[in-house]
DNA sequence: AACACGGGGAG
DNA sequence: CTCCCAGTGTT
């Protein structure tokens, strides 16, 4: 029986996942390359966020910063540009502040080590593990969902992934089948797991490991993997007021806490005198995954310039164009509103 | 150790 | 509707 350097017996596994990847990889644009800034960058985008997702956002995020030094010298506000819709807003804040701690901390150049690249802002052991293995030839386990799918499957584990030691323990098991390429393992694990070893009706007929995958023989996929922690949602109301004269709005960014860190948003209250203005008002409903926001938004149509004026002076709100606003980045439910208010 | 953090797509 | 996705930071 052959054995890889852990002492197993599964290093024919890794290498049927080896076999399987170089005839089934995804043609994905970050699959071309080993510039650790852009797998880096991909692996950032990617952080659960379906491929399908955010292939948009990755190529034009890569074509405006294209490195590392471009991407550090640009303005916060413009990399939140270049994250709008995308969620988890503070993996771009984070992204930016790494690439200016690579400017500062590494002359530009990005690091090699794991332990070193695990320093960076918004870079887990997750993301450390497959930058340094697909770029540097590091040997660690990029332990995510998919490998939580897999190997729980394959060896009919029913360890609970919701658990905090969940990353360790599926990193030993990791362990147990990786090849000696463990980049490509690595990689083989997220493509197996997005087209093969699928949540919802895998395809176990054409999975190069399904002889040794314990849950199939037993016909017991759907067992795994086990997960008992349930996030539940909760009620949100937010209260806006769309500011509006003469093609422009009223606007104010958002804070680093709390949800949409760092976008911009519409007032939240107005004076007394501006209610006369009120022509309107709709509620939107919006989903987050840990809270159903209500959101009730009045249109104010400030049809008197020296209301408008005072408001202005009053608060610390800034103007912009309505036609220009996707210069800005809002919450998906503003942009959406804002949109529907041009065809009007 | 537990929880917050977006948005979209599949079933 | 529920689940889950190339996870990380905070408390």
């Amino acid at each position: 029986m052959e054995k890889n350097n852990t002492g197993s017996d599964f290093l024919h596994v890794g290498n049927r996942l080896l076999e399987w990847y170089r005839n089934n990889a995804r043609d994905l644009p970050f699959r071309q390359t080993k510039d650790p800034y852009k797998i880096w960058i991909c692996e950032i985008v990617f952080q659960q966020t379906r491929i399908n997702q955010g292939l948009n956002h990755y190529n034009n995020f890569i074509k405006r910063f294209p490195d590392v030094k471009t991407l550090a010298e640009a303005e916060e506000n413009e990399v939140l540009l270049y994250w709008k819709g995308l969620g988890y807003y503070s993996r771009a804040i984070n992204i930016h502040k790494a690439a200016q701690q690579i400017m500062n901390d590494y002359q530009g150049v990005f690091p090699a080590q794991y332990e070193e690249i695990l320093k960076l802002k918004g870079v887990g052991k997750y993301t450390a593990a497959a930058v340094s293995s697909i770029c540097f030839g590091g040997r660690m386990p990029a332990v995510d969902g998919n490998f939580y799918r897999v190997l729980s499957r394959f060896f009919a584990d029913d360890f609970d992934i919701s658990n905090s030691r969940a990353f360790t323990y599926f990193s030993e098991l990791a362990a147990l089948v990786m090849p000696e390429n463990v980049g490509d393992f690595n990689q083989a694990m997220m493509d197996i797991g997005s087209e093969i070893c699928k949540p919802k009706n895998p395809l176990c007929g054409e999975c190069p490991i399904n002889e040794d995958c314990i849950a199939f023989s037993l016909q017991k996929i759907s067992d795994y993997p086990v997960k008992t922690k349930k996030v539940k949602a909760e009620d949100l109301a937010l209260t806006y007021y769309f500011v509006h004269r003469n093609e422009q709005f009223l606007i104010r960014q958002r804070g680093d806490d709390f949800i949409w860190k760092k976008l911009f948003e519409f007032p939240s209250s107005i004076s007394e005198e501006m209610e006369p203005f009120i022509t309107n008002s709709k509620t939107i409903t919006h989903k987050l995954t840990h809270k159903n926001v209500s959101i009730e938004i009045f249109n104010v149509n400030v049809t008197s310039e020296t209301l408008w004026n005072d408001f202005i002076a009053e608060n610390q709100y800034e103007i912009t164009d309505i036609q220009g606003s996707h210069e800005k980045s809002f919450p998906k439910p503003l942009e959406n509103y804002i949109q529907n208010s041009l065809k009007d």
